[in-house]
DNA sequence: GCATTCGCTGGGCATAATGCACAGCGGTGC
DNA sequence: GCACCGCTGTGCATTATGCCCAGCGAATGC
């Protein structure tokens, strides 16, 4: 269930160099090809590692602006608003929170008039009875996974 | 500056098929090799794909409980802040936002018995004034770019 | 105590992808 | 008209991949 340091070594390494091969990992792991494979293969299965997606910054697409949003949702109107809101290219994600009928999302726009625009067309939903918004000035700390990596495999 | 189509379209078939290599990316879409190798690069210059790091589940390392915490900050103490919950695994990303010297965080815990910990970790820190926390309970949408990528490359 | 299972090793091999270079060619801008 | 730029299509040497195998040590089960 849990990975072990070999793992996170492997999980540190990817993260660092993504573009590394199997073969180049062996070698900085100094174990043998086949056991990255293996190792690789299980921790893909298993799902902790999800994907090698493409991590594209938002900001480089013309989305400067980063905010979250905490709806208040009417009741029995949850799947509505989702699915609303999925249609909705500035929303980058979703939660339904603790609350009632709390959701928060993240959202990007073009600045700061823009993010009036985004707003509007996320508010602009029957199910939707309350929306308060906070601007994200600065990312002190960008989202990362490396941390709890070394803390879940005691690395 | 911004994205055209043929770049839309090669981050999306990175994002569904990230273990493709370039040249099996050219003959999907149809352009030459040198083109796909080229567009990457620039793409990566500009900063727009930041890497391809491994996507981590938290949720399969044993910390399945997300929450986001809002942190009221002493004036003044802000980098303090930064730098001690910087030092917290569980911290996955943290956010100054508007609002009265107002932070928000990002957290995972291995239950919600655990959370308290965490939020005991996070708030035990004479910067802090005051601590509000929501925990998830459906990632209705989770984190995505992929629509936004179409929109800024009117894909 | 003993046999089995499992993960890691280290090697080999055919296939496939990569990095790099090159010349041609159709647009755009001046 | 001309230079520039991006895309094409090709070739080549190097390197990585996917897959196979036998051996070996440690942990597990009987």
């Amino acid at each position: 269930m849990a990975i072990d340091r070999l793992d996170g070594r492997l999980i540190e390494l990817l993260a660092q160099e993504p573009r590394i091969g199997v073969l180049e990992a062996s070698r900085r792991l100094g174990v043998a090809r086949g056991t990255v494979q293996a190792r690789l293969d299980r921790l893909q299965a298993q799902g902790v590692i999800r994907g090698f997606g493409p991590d594209v910054d938002p900001a480089a697409l013309g989305y400067p602006v980063t905010a979250f949003a905490t709806l208040e949702i009417k009741q029995g109107q949850g799947s509505d608003v989702r699915t609303h809101l999925a249609t909705v290219p500035e929303v980058l994600e979703l939660h339904t929170i603790t609350g009632h009928g709390d959701m928060l999302c993240r959202l990007v726009a073009r600045s700061n008039a823009d993010l009036q625009r985004v707003i509007d067309r996320v508010v602009g939903f029957e199910g939707i009875v309350r929306a308060s918004t906070a601007i994200v000035m600065e990312n002190a700390v960008p989202l990362r996974i490396i941390p709890l990596v070394r803390a879940a495999s005691d690395g």
